[in-house]
Formats: C-alpha cells, structure tokens, sequence
DNA sequence: CATGAATGAGCATTCATTCAT
DNA sequence: TATGAATGAATGCTCATTCAT
C-alpha cells in the first residue's frame, strides 16, 4: 500500500523504525507513556503489527526511544569535549540536555517509569553512553572543574533529577537557565 | 494538619482511611502507580468497595497520597525552620526530603504522573504548603543563603529535580548525601 | 437519630416502610429501576439498612411498588364498578391506569423488567387483584360491552401494553386520550 | 439495506459484526439487556474486544439491534404496502411486529431501557422508518381505514404498547392474534 | 513483509447485601 | 432497631500482543 517496490527492502524497513522512534518520541513526550501502541503506530503511519514486527514489545521501543535520547546527548557531549576541551565537556552535557527536553511535557515519567530498564540498557547495548560519560567525569575531574568524589550513578542521577526538574519547570527560558546553574554550580569543587 | 476528631467520622472508618493511605503510600513506592488498586486494598486489609468509599478514584487516592507526603514534608520542614532559623530552614526542607525517599522506588513516577494535579491540589487544601516553601526561601534569600535570584517555581522544580534524582539512584545513603550536597551548595549565593 | 421515641416501635416502622414505598415508587419511576438503592433509601430518609430490614431484596422492593400500584388500581376499578355499574367498570380501570402513568417516565421498564415477577405475584399475596379483574371482565362480557372471546391474560396484557404506550408518549393529555380510545374502542365487540 | 460489499471491511470482519449483531439480537431478547457483554461475545463466538472493536458501547450495540429489528419491520411493511394496498399496509405493519415479537421475552424492556436513544436513532439513520410510518399512516387515514385523528407518535406509542403486551404475553398463538386484534380494531374509524 | 482485526487477561469502578456500632 | 461502613462478586471496557489476510 505504500506504493514503493522499486527499492531493497531493508530501505523501507529502516526507514520504517526510523519513522516509529520519532513517532514515540514525540508521542510518549506529548502524551504520556500510557499512550496505547496504536496511537503510536498510527502517528508514524503504519500498522501496529509494523511497530511489533520492529520492537517486540512496548517496553522495548520506549527503551529505544529513550537510549536514541541519551545517544544524541552522548554524542553531543562528545562533540563538546572535542570543542570545549576536557574541562567542559561535561557541563556541556548538563546544557544539552537542558535544551533538548524543551517542550516535552511528561517526559520525566518516560524516564522514572524505565527507570531499572535504562539502568539496564546502558549495561547492554549502549554501554557505550555509559563510557562516554564516565570518561567526561574523569576528565573533569582531572581538570579539577568537578568535585573529586562524585561517582558515575551520582552523575546519572543528576542527569535524570535535572531532567525531571526542567520538566516540572516549562518553557520559560530564563527559569531554566537558573535551574541549570544551580546544578552546575553544585557540581563544582567546593 | 487533619486532626482526628474534628469530623464525623466513625472510628473504624478513620482506621481504614489512614490504613488506606499507609498502604498506598508505601504500594506506589514499592511497585509505581500501576499497581491495581486491588492490591492496595489487600495491602490495607479492607475490600476494594471500602477503598473507592473513602476516594471516589484511584487518582484522588494517589493524589492523596502526595498531599500527605508534601504535608508531612512541609510540617518538618517548619519545625526545622523554628530549629534551626531562617537561614537553614530551606536546607533543612531538602534534607527531609532526601531521607523521606529512602527506598521509595518509582514515586518520582508518581509525581510527574500526577503533575498537573499536583500543581492543582497546592492550590487546594495544601495551598498551605507553597505558602511555607516561599516564606522559607524569602528568609533564606534575606538571610544570603540562597541565591537572590531564585524563584518559587523554580525551587520547586529543583525539589521535584531532586527527588527523581534520588529515586534514581537508590538506597545507598553515602552516593545520597552526595548528590544532596550537589544540590544544596549550587542553591547558595555564588 | 429520628428523635422519636414516645411512640410505639411499629408505628415507626410503618412509617418508615409507607417512606420507603413511596420514595421507591417516586425514585423508579424518575431514574429508571437501575437506580442504586442507597439513592431510595436516601429519598425515604432513612439509611440502607432500614430498607433492606423492610424488603429482603432490591426485587422484593420493586415488586411491592408495583403491587401496590395494581392494587390502587383495582381498588380504584372497584369503586368504578359500584359507580358506574359492571358494564363500564373495567373501562374505568382502563382510565385509570392512563391517569397514573401521567409523568412516570420508565415505568415501562420496570413493569417489563418485572415482567415475570408480576405474573408470580399476581398468584401470590395479590391473587385478589387478579381476581377482582376476573371479575370486572367476567361482569362486561355479560353485559356484552367488551369481546366475549377476551380472556385474563390478554387483558393483563392489554393493561400492561397500555402503560407502555404511555410511557412512550409523553404526557400531551390529548394524544393520550386518543391512544387509549384506540384501546378501550378495540376492546368492545365488533 | 446494509449491503455488503459497499464499505472496506475485510471478509471475515463483516462476518463477525454480522455475527454479534444476531448473537446480540437473539441474547438480549432471551436474558434480556441485563446480560453481561461477554455473553454476547460468547454467543457471537468471539472474544470481547472485538465485540467493541465494533460496537464501541453496549448502549451502542443494542441500539444497532433495535435498529435492525425496527428496519426489518419497515422494510416488510414497505413490501406489504406493496402488496396489500395503501388501505391495509399499516395493518400489515401491525402484524408483522406481532409475529417478529414470539419468543423474544425481555425485549420491550430494551425498547424502553433505550427509550430516548431510539428516538435519537430514528432522527438518524433511520428516520426513514419514521417517514415510511408517516407514509402508511397518512395513506391509510386516506383509504378511511384509520382513525382520522390519529397522529403519527401515538401511531408509534401503539406499536411499542403493542409490543410490550405481546412480551407480557407469552407465545399462545390464539391469544396473541386476539390482543392484536384488540389493536387493530380500535385503529379504525367508529 | 505490512496490515489491522481478533484476542482475552487485566483493571477501575459499581452496587446489592451484610453486619459492627 | 436504625445506621451506614464494609464487602467483594460482577461488569464494561482497554490495550498489548498475535495472526489471518
């Protein structure tokens, strides 16, 4: 029915997933992630069955949805560090994130509600995220621009505690600004 | 800020509705806001019906639940300020907070879940509450302890910040403590 | 609670079931025979338990409602007959029913819902209505004002399709006057 | 008058709403609409969700039945004023609820319980059923074999009496034809 | 492979009836 | 005895997941 024959299928299939993690992306942020799969489906304009035959359960494309987020903040950061030399990298992170979760109501509860599966996510397939982030840490701690005994979980749970802060916040700019630099401050050497 | 006596309430009605609200306090902690309301009801020693008697909804259950959690926080948090005088007293409202969470998994669901209504029942009978949270922070700032700056809404979602974050990162008290001094350094005055 | 102590107990409790009936009847015929119990019983004053003291069962309740209707009927049919002689006695009860149905909305519904129960308590305590109808229609047979092939059952019916028709028609007296001409005009020998 | 192949509902979709259409018919008429969903699913011989996959509400269904049910009788008695003449279609239309009745205990109570969304219902799909009666009744006030002064919702406050009798009734062929008869003969001119 | 109809366990909520006060 | 809180079986409806088309 999509009218499209002429390509390898893979083509279709990947730009399939591509559509459904944006889809729940901007669904589950605008919507909660109670949000019954076929909404999903329906916003990325395929059938549910497409959605399963990508994700095996919902669980897993939220986790899907949420490892891309932390990928692009990683990634980010990453780009960051090359920029802004070890020192900085880090609060760069913390800005990224600030920026990214703009506008995306509800998100929080996405990150609170997988809580233990992102946890476990960045034990398995993106320990990569995990690495990155724990190599940012050391950085900055070795350029003395973060206190010495903070530990990677602590820094994950700020991530995740700024993240629900901005949430609760709204759009206003000038708030966020203040919020963030409340927690970069905090992680400063006192 | 209930009482006991001052409502016509029979005595063991007045049991089950506080034994309703333990257990649901303590089942949304355990086991996140999607436990069946059954299984609160078990956990209360009362059948279902006796549940929906004393809340119309499993949300006005839920957002009973976080009134008393905000009430009780609000209730230490103006003994501490008597205790420990303005200056401290916003310090010592964070701390409460820091250890009311102590194991408490998945309620930083609960409360993003129960955003709006939340923010609707500060209106309501816990105006009260946002009230003591912003005599407080005005102390603090007058006191130089906090920084100018810094508005209500926005240390509100500084507390909301926090508790995710310490939802996140579970029940080891020293990471805890930790991000708490994170937090609590990056409030003063830079 | 009712402050009434001074008098004998049964005079009370005959009160309180003529309330309840009343109420009962008043409560079916507004909201339909799904309405809660506990909504008679707070229509009669009275709490729950009373009403189930009187009426062993919810069905029990309605069925007396719907007895006691019948059986004003009747008795209102056998004043009719000493009025009006036997030829039109039966007409009259006809009459009748066209005037009390006037404003019961879904009355309809718990003479059919009851269906059943009515045939059963026309046998039981109430055999007498059903006798006294036997009697009217046995009495306008002789005096050759209805159809001699007429028997019990088919006026019951005729009775209870009557109410229907009203019921669906709302409470313009003078369509209602014309259905029952329809009836009454059918029930003559031809 | 539903067709079937004019809507793109695949095969055996089309069979199931047929299905649970005659499962609900034959239930509700049976055990009355008091009948908990799952029986009619069962009877349908499909599961529940797919009972509201296609009828997004009891209430919904049971409207679609009576719906049928009124649409059966009028596309007979569209036949029978074919055949029978404009004099004597009402009459027919008459009869042919009588003998779609037999059996099908409890159904009046739905026609009553659904009271305002029939009329509802014959404001919109089928207010075609409504014109058609006004037609009949209009012709047959012209051949003089109706009451002239008959209006149309007291021809339908009939119809539905006249069911309600026939329930009450029970399947005796003899006396339903004589309580018809009853009908019918009021319905002419005197 | 995509589709969306079918499935049915699961859940919030109601309400007739019981029983402690 | 009256009260109304407690009970829990029953019900309408949802939604993740499967599978025929």
């Amino acid at each position: 029915m999509t009218g499209t024959q002429d390509r390898p299928l893979r083509a279709d299939a990947a730009r399939n997933r591509a559509r459904l993690l944006d889809a729940a992306t901007e669904v589950f942020a605008t919507r909660g992630v109670g949000v019954p799969t076929e909404e999903i489906a329906r916003a990325a304009g395929v059938g549910v069955g497409t959605l399963f035959r990508h994700f095996p359960t919902k669980e897993a494309l939220l986790e899907a949805v949420m490892v891309r987020r932390l990928e692009a903040i990683a990634t980010g950061a990453a780009r960051a560090a090359a920029e802004s030399g070890p020192a900085d990298a880090l609060f760069a992170c913390f800005r990224l994130i600030a920026e990214q979760s703009v506008g995306k109501t509800a998100f929080a509860e996405a990150l609170a509600a997988a809580g233990i599966d992102v946890h476990t996510s960045l034990r398995g397939p993106s320990a990569a995220i995990r690495d990155l982030l724990a190599d940012l840490l050391r950085d900055a701690q070795q350029a003395r621009t973060v206190r010495p005994e903070l530990t990677l979980p602590e820094l994950l749970a700020l991530l995740v505690g700024l993240n629900a802060a901005l949430e609760q916040l709204g759009p206003d700019p000038t708030a966020r600004t203040r919020v963030l630099e409340v927690v970069l401050t905090g992680l400063r050497p006192h």
